[in-house]
DNA sequence: TTGTAGGCGTTATCAA
DNA sequence: TTGATAACGCCTACAA
């Protein structure tokens, strides 16, 4: 697509491109007239400023990065939405790159967004990366960026979380009124703070009830990950009473494995999901689950990283924790 | 985020730039030592080239974007995935933008794309885009570009397509052979190819079983059109006895309101989806779709940008039309 | 094999 | 109010 540049339309008006540099950036000096003259001549021509060669002296670029580990359960692109829209008011655009649960992706994600200069980066961590160098880095470079969703402990930066302690714990003691007791824990991955709370509220839940704390496994987040945990599990003849599975789709995988080897979900086998997806009102049996604020979670990480951008150098790290809600479906209710 | 530059390492190793640049762009002589030294120090100052001023002088940046309408049903993130597989294995990077089915927001997102330089596009309109204009002219400019899926007759570009005519008539012809007589058809978008296509299907199997052609109503993709829709159909009282729908979620939409107002799906009223998506199995009672290649379409996409990336210029703009699938569930067949 | 210098398309700082 | 010119960070003839 070849440009037409300042130069072409500064010869056609016989004037600087100083001249019409201003007239595109009206801070500067300039009569009204020969700016209205050069504005139109130059939309006539085609004209539109290179935004690469503005980012390179202005070093900024009116552009927002955003990273999720994956895209195809409804979570991460409402959280997307919901930060599009703060962030289109303010004039900024999203772009957005998937790093597929990998590490390596994810870093390599920030990177092409970083060289596109980007203002600032939202950023939910897959489940494998472990390894924060490159982002206590960033960071300490004074890199505007928000994590939300996924994160890990101990990082100076900005955060928007869900308080998975306590609806981990509310979900387990439903599970556990219900007449459940051998409970599993499905958790998608070891290292981030999201497993360590749910964890946490799972075994708070059975100790408040006198229970043994109950047992949580690594599976992963995904429907696949749920189908072979419970393969495995019917193969091993070690079905528990119930599953609070990772996420919705985690527990779908669940359900669907359980049904094809003709057990009952809830008789047999109670399932309870995470993160309120689409599908779960209207999968058979309706699947409980924890509803979270994802258009919330975009809107928050979006104005503390526009704070962040604005106040750039001074700014306090700050963790905001959101709260949630418990659908109660059949999934999880003894008849 | 204070970028070390080229002239730092050259500084540092008392050397000039330009030998710096050549130690980077391995197809100058330089002596291999040198390269080495370079590199090495390069590499512990954490240089790495600023590919803004890169793309400036070079022209390319190996970026791709790719504009969707929208991403919370799993259709689009899995041809994006598709896509991303071929094109990081020749070392482009993805940035994804979501129009939100807005044909103003749509556009904003290929001007950023543009601006930021990317070396090419894939597209899928939104349901509102109906002016061509602005892509006339990109394409005219040798922007290089493949719309996939969503896309509009008459438009000189590469074109990755589903065979809509052929599936919309086989999913039509089950449900006539069901003994379903009064048909529906929702449609998403009047504008677009897959409409009119899947609409003649639709007309052609009827005409196939002697019947009168059926009617399509516009409805929309989402699962609230889907809602919508059958909601007034339910207050007018003139439910159809089948509905071929514009997309899996709207069909969900539709078979959530019908079982709300005590309707049984498919003895009342039989529901089919289009482009099968992860919920269809699951839903209850389980939805009959059509099953489109999502990874493949994005594969064949990739494929197509690639190559008119290589022959910038001489490319002769080529539609390919993939195959799909009937899967068929409880949700259309008659007990 | 290496260095010098001009240019990619802008904006910003001076003078005029 | 306008124009010349030096940046921004890099690549690449050309000269050394």
């Amino acid at each position: 697509m070849k440009q037409i540049t300042i130069k072409d339309v500064a010869k056609k008006l016989k004037c600087s491109v100083s001249t019409v540099s201003r007239a595109f950036n009206d801070k500067y000096d300039i009569r009204t007239e020969t700016r209205e003259l050069i504005l139109k001549t130059a939309t006539e021509m085609g004209y539109r400023p290179n935004p690469i060669a503005r980012k390179l002296i202005q070093q900024r670029s009116f552009n927002i990065g955003v990273v999720v580990p994956e895209f195809i359960n409804s979570f991460f692109p409402e959280v997307i939405i919901g930060a599009q829209e703060v962030l289109h008011e303010q004039g900024y655009q999203v772009l957005i790159m998937q790093s597929n649960e990998s590490s390596e992706l994810e870093l390599k994600n920030v990177q092409t967004l970083l060289n596109n200069m980007v203002d600032g980066i939202l950023i939910s961590l897959s489940s494998e990366t472990d390894n924060m160098d490159f982002y206590l880095n960033a960071i300490k470079e004074k890199m505007p960026m928000v994590f939300f969703n996924r994160v890990v402990e101990g990082l100076p930066a900005s955060k928007v979380l869900f308080d998975d302690y306590k609806w981990a714990f509310f979900a387990t003691e439903h599970l556990i009124m219900q007449g459940y007791k051998d409970i599993v824990h499905l958790i998608g991955s070891k290292d981030l703070t999201l497993t360590k709370n749910r964890t946490k509220g799972f075994e708070d839940a059975h100790r408040k009830h006198k229970l043994s704390p109950g047992k949580s496994e690594v599976a992963g987040f995904s429907m696949n990950s749920g189908e072979c945990f419970i393969e495995k599990r019917i193969e091993e003849n070690s079905l528990p009473q119930a599953i609070l599975a990772s996420s919705d789709p985690c527990a779908i995988g669940v359900m669907k494995i359980l049904k094809a080897n003709g057990f009952n979900v809830p008789n047999d086998i109670a399932v309870m999901g995470f993160s309120e997806s689409k599908l779960a009102e209207h999968v058979a049996p309706p699947l409980s689950s924890v509803e979270q604020p994802t258009y919330d979670m975009g809107r928050t990480a979006a104005l503390l990283l526009l704070e962040q951008i604005k106040n750039k150098g001074l700014f306090v790290p700050q963790s905001i924790v959101l709260n949630g809600r418990l659908n109660i479906r059949e999934s999880s209710m003894k008849l």
